[in-house]
DNA sequence: GCCAACGTTGGC
DNA sequence: GCCAACGTTGGC
């Protein structure tokens, strides 16, 4: 199983919008960034992910499970864009932030740190771990 | 609200 | 195919 952070403003999709979604879930879409599909297209069913807020209160407040394989994103008609579905498994007792992510020394390659404007993004098993643990889980 | 970083577009 | 111009994102 391979581990993902997904990033959303949480004006336009918060992790509460996600969470009333319940297990229906919904689709990932408005991705418009070639490197953030290409790897929708390795996501997995079954895959798990973080779900990141920036913006306002940049940190990762909880974690989702994909339900869907990449599919033609239904809000473009552009079959360029594609996108995967996802639904709220459980949030973060203590959602960790950006900050705490530059201060741990084993999380200064992590995307999230490195690469500010990726979308979707892939995370290493160990990271995952450590992410889990400072969030309380 | 500003600005740096980065991705995309289009002219050559 | 290169690169300048432009647009967007996201941290501060």
């Amino acid at each position: 199983m391979a581990y993902w952070l997904f990033k959303s403003e949480p004006d336009v999709w918060s992790w509460d919008d996600q969470v009333a979604k319940g297990d229906a879930g919904e689709e990932w879409d408005g991705v418009r960034n070639y490197q953030a599909r290409n790897f929708m297209r390795e996501i997995k069913i079954g895959d798990r992910g973080f779900f990141y807020h920036s913006q306002s209160d940049k940190a990762i407040v909880g974690i989702v499970e994909v339900i869907a394989e990449a599919h033609p994103d239904s809000t473009t008609d552009d079959d360029r864009w594609e996108c995967v579905d996802i639904k709220a498994i459980e949030p973060l007792p203590k959602p960790v932030t950006l900050a705490m992510c530059k201060d741990d020394s084993r999380l200064s390659d992590m995307a999230l740190v490195k690469q500010a404007r990726l979308s979707v993004q892939p995370v290493t098993e160990d990271e995952w771990r450590i992410v889990c643990e400072l969030g309380g889980l």
